[in-house]
DNA sequence: GGGGGGATTCGG
DNA sequence: CGAATCCCCCCG
């Protein structure tokens, strides 16, 4: 294994679909907070339908054409927001959205700010979930993951899944047509905190 | 300047 | 299965 801590930006310099499997077992730390990455998947910009990036730069994906390492978060259905990291060099819109974590710290700061009273499990077991319980939103777009303060993404010595799950990804309408069949959400197997749905290749 | 849709979640 | 509920994008 490669040591531990920060990563460095080469490692994000790559394309989305070779930097989402390694991201599996890492660690989102900030808020008083860390927690596993267990669920991601690829986006593959402008030659991708169902990326943000697809039809060329705008206000709202400005990150994901920025440096590698940094966070892209966007705001949908009026009330959720969700995290990817940028991946690729710059000006190259490739991003890997971030769907579930394994809760490691601060679960007291995490419960406190999903509300109610939820089992580990129901605190990041979904893209719009993660932000909320590490108080992600639109303020922490561009967030520099590599030598940023408030986030990071570290790497604490545990190896990536040797036998990554793969499957299509989740929540693509039908608009964006075969963009959809790409085998391009991964997870670590038996994890409980990633859905058991959707992952059907056919 | 207006309308439709969205990489979601939760409750009925 | 529909509501919640905002931002962005495209079209006129």
């Amino acid at each position: 294994m490669a040591g531990s801590g920060r990563l460095t930006r080469e490692f994000f310099a790559r394309d989305a679909i070779v930097v989402a499997p390694e991201l599996l077992n890492l660690v989102l730390v900030g808020r008083g907070a860390a927690g596993r990455i267990v669920e991601a998947e690829a986006y593959g910009g402008e030659l991708d339908a169902a990326s943000h990036a697809y039809r060329g730069a705008t206000r709202r994906n400005a990150t994901m054409f920025g440096p590698p390492g940094h966070l892209y978060v966007y705001f949908t259905y009026g009330m959720h927001h969700c995290a990817n990291v940028v991946c690729g060099p710059e000006g190259v819109a490739r991003a890997v959205l971030i769907r579930a974590l394994a809760p490691l710290r601060g679960l007291g700061a995490m419960r406190r700010r999903r509300g109610g009273h939820l089992s580990d499990v129901e605190l990041c077991s979904g893209p719009a979930k993660l932000c909320q319980a590490l108080g992600i939103d639109r303020a922490d777009d561009g967030a520099d993951l590599v030598s940023g303060g408030g986030l990071a993404l570290v790497d604490d010595a545990t190896p990536p899944p040797a036998d990554p799950r793969c499957g299509r990804r989740v929540g693509l309408s039908a608009r964006t047509g075969e963009a959809a069949v790409h085998p391009w959400r991964f997870a670590v197997p038996g994890d409980p905190n990633v859905s058991a749905a959707g992952w059907a290749l056919e």
